[in-house]
DNA sequence: ATTGGGAAAGGACATATGTCCTGAATTGGC
DNA sequence: GCCAATTCAGGACATATGTCCTTTCCCAAT
């Protein structure tokens, strides 16, 4: 991590996400911009929290580990999205393991201006609002999903949801987005069953292999398979009402 | 569902869990007493919601029901919960089924009033920023228990959770808690696979079984069992930091 | 070109879980 | 007390998923 000193940056970033005045004049000063490398960990599962985050650009993966060591990938995030909200309101531990997984911009500021200056900001405390109960509303549905459904129907669901805002309908190795194992824990199950699934995909010609890459070639018979219920990750209609 | 015409008692509750702050002048008068009975539903899955709900005494269950008719049992929750919350916030359809499992007593306020005078309202911001951001971390955990830890796990840790907090340490059977069938649906699992395991339980002698209720035997272990991760449905220690 | 390492795919087997169905047990009504 | 209807427990079988290990393939360093 290193903080970018840009102060045009990060006015650009607060307009274009309409933060001005969730950041009122009080807090301004104390927010900066920083930036993460793929692969780098912006916060680490179990340690005491310092700063709330806001991703303005890249991309990142939210994970967490068990004891024993098995690894549960919840959510790939993508602008607007918050961390350490959850974590600055209850002031528990860091809940989740967040990594980068490209080239990654956040804004971030320390608790301390926010108990400070933002604890009575009702445009504050609406905005963390809207953000985590959107969040609640995926977790829930993802809970839900995943309890109800079997891997082949995740799995297709997973591959669409992907591959929806995609150029293409790759999906893509290490390079640019996300692993198979990756995508195993994303649906929690095991890197040898997904592959097996995969080659079910592929017998039936919703997808195809072309080393190591997974290229959706029938959208339509994914959708049937996964019978309307699509991961969400973006952020639904049904606007602010606040 | 009847209104409680008992000014009296609603004052009451607001002292008992400190929601004088919270329910500031303007909202007092709109604030509303509602009864309902064992089996009632507090709210439908899918409909238009329209009042925010305090749960201030008895027990609701929380379910979803999918396309296919399977049903989750997603919580219990006691007093203080609220209901409502995530979808005020976001204008959202009515997310899961809200049934009561005893009497149940609920302090309601139509969203026409919140919105009028309560959006800026920093305490009620604050205080729906506390509940949901306890929702969501008892949600996550849940979701990645569920995805980690096989059904024999996932029930120890589940017997643990609800005979915790009971004079006895009786699973009861439909009468005062909860049913077989809800605990199936809870876990995750079919009722026929839940009494596969409670065999096993009883085999081991961890439970026994007596004429449809379950007897915890050895909390210990079950504890093993569960290996430290319970399902958390209490408000957590880490109190309010905002 | 050679080779060693490591990722990627898949085989073999064990376990976990779901579905369907049957028989026992329980309850309410007469 | 007896019977029908309902609930409950469990058997039999199929399917889903996990674990371990082997094979193949690719690439980088030599």
């Amino acid at each position: 991590m290193k903080e970018i000193q840009d102060r045009e940056q990060l006015n650009h970033y607060l307009r274009a996400f309409q933060l001005e005045s969730v950041f009122h004049e009080p807090l301004l000063p104390h927010l900066s911009l920083y930036g993460f490398e793929q692969g780098d960990l912006i916060c680490t599962q179990g340690q005491a929290p310092e700063y709330l985050y806001v991703l303005v650009n890249g991309k990142i993966k939210i994970y967490t580990t068990s004891s024993e060591g098995k690894t549960l990938v919840l959510s790939f995030k993508t602008p607007l999205e918050v961390i350490g909200d959850v974590e600055y309101v209850r002031g528990t531990p860091i809940l989740n393991t967040v990594e980068a997984v490209s080239s990654v911009c956040m804004i971030g500021i320390h608790y301390r201006w926010l108990h400070k200056y933002g604890r009575d900001h009702a445009p504050l405390l609406q905005f963390l609002l809207e953000i985590i109960t959107q969040k609640f509303y995926i977790k829930s549905n993802s809970l839900s999903f995943n309890l109800m459904h079997p891997v082949e129907v995740r799995l297709a669901s997973y591959l669409l949801s992907v591959t929806s805002d995609e150029s293409d309908s790759r999906l893509e190795g290490q390079q640019s987005a996300v692993s198979l194992s990756d995508a195993a824990n994303f649906i929690g199950t095991s890197y040898r069953h997904l592959n097996r699934v995969i080659r079910q995909f592929c017998i039936k010609g919703l997808v195809e292999r072309d080393k190591g890459v997974i290229v959706v070639k029938d959208r339509n018979g994914l959708s049937a398979l996964a019978g309307h219920n699509i991961y969400e990750h973006n952020r639904g209609k049904g606007g602010t009402r606040l």
